[in-house]
DNA sequence: GTCTATACCGTGATAGAC
DNA sequence: GTCTATCACGGTATAGAC
């Protein structure tokens, strides 16, 4: 067993607060008891609760960036000549997310509602996403535009939003469909959750993005 | 011209700040300040600062949900006898959204952006969601059924969720589309945001929900 | 009943001493 | 790296004006 280094220790408490709470919900103070080190340490490696917040985010982002870009690639080079499906590009895209909530760490399970928390965000999506995620997100962009010909690039780019927008509520998991469904489906069954999101989005891309 | 009462006042700007900063965000005295009352006006009419978050939520959440019966019951009676189709449902639940945020009252507007942070938010969703919308919602899920007859239970509820992520990240209005698409699509065209949604839902609906 | 001024007391982030 | 002091700001209760 690898402990935790006490800076370590901070993140990862900062990680499971601000993914529940929210940046305004969590006090450096709370981050310091769960993580059992003192108040002022925080502020010591970190800074500035902001910088604490932005340091939360990016450690695993570009982590993230990295294995999706890696499945990308990967599914590219498979379909060897031939061009790649609709669906390997999606999921591509979801599969790093789905194994990272699958994944025994809790701490990428937290991350993974951080995550939501900042895509949903009107102020922290505009200051975060930009350079951890956006930038990544045109290969996928591009990719799609190449298996719909002939499709009008804001088609492409609403459909991505609905995607990313299922996706963040997936992520956020607020047990809300355990509730509506009186317990038939589970906010916490990411299998369930991605093996119907790639077929449903597939479809919904394939009927707006086709060129009439 | 009506001017609002002080405890309007009150409400329209913790309806702005709260949609934007989240309950955490938001101080008691920044809503006085911007409501222009005194601090402890906000107290007196709507006790706690919990409970005023609740008074605001509410407000507009019942006037939604009638609305939105309204049309899903206009629907069922034009269809008359013959069964709807699978849009009209869709669009039953979408247009009193996209009607409120076009609206000229910006009050709707942040309304829509508070309801998006209800709908993401793991806290709030479990104490407001239920009492506020979700039985109204099994209303949809009910009418849903109708028209995918032999479609498992579990499919259509995933599906939902799908469809309320999508609406939850538009509602958001985080401009990340504007960013992403390079100005080719604006987080704030609602036209275009819906009009895309329908048909993309439908088709992902179709293809999960078809009883193999 | 509606509203304002003010006071209370806990908690926040953070700088500076150690 | 740690502990402590500081000082501003938080929610809310209360007293009394209109």
């Amino acid at each position: 067993m690898n402990t935790p280094t006490k800076s370590e220790r901070i993140l990862n408490a900062a990680e499971e607060l601000f993914a529940r709470h929210g940046y305004d919900g969590v006090t450096i103070r709370q981050i310091a008891t769960k993580a059992k080190v003192d108040v002022a340490l925080a502020s010591y490696h970190f800074g500035k609760k902001e910088d604490l917040f932005k340091a939360v985010f990016r450690r695993r982002a570009e982590i993230l960036s990295a294995s999706r870009r890696e499945v990308l690639l990967a599914s590219q080079a498979q379909s060897n000549g031939e061009k790649q499906t609709l669906e390997q590009i999606i999921e591509a895209f979801l599969l790093p997310l789905k194994l990272a909530q699958e994944s025994n760490d809790p701490g990428w399970r937290n991350y993974m509602a951080l995550l939501s928390y900042v895509m949903t965000s009107p102020v922290w999506n505009e200051i975060l996403m930009p350079t951890a995620f956006d930038i990544h997100v045109k290969e996928f962009i591009d990719a799609l535009e190449q298996v719909l010909p002939g499709a009008k690039i804001e088609d492409i780019h609403w459909c991505y939003h609905y995607v990313s927008g299922a996706l963040a509520l997936t992520l956020a998991q607020t047990g809300r469909i355990d509730r509506l469904s009186d317990g038939a489906c589970q906010s916490s069954d990411f299998d369930a959750a991605y093996n119907r999101m790639i077929p449903f989005v597939a479809a919904g891309f394939r009927e707006v993005c086709r060129g009439d």
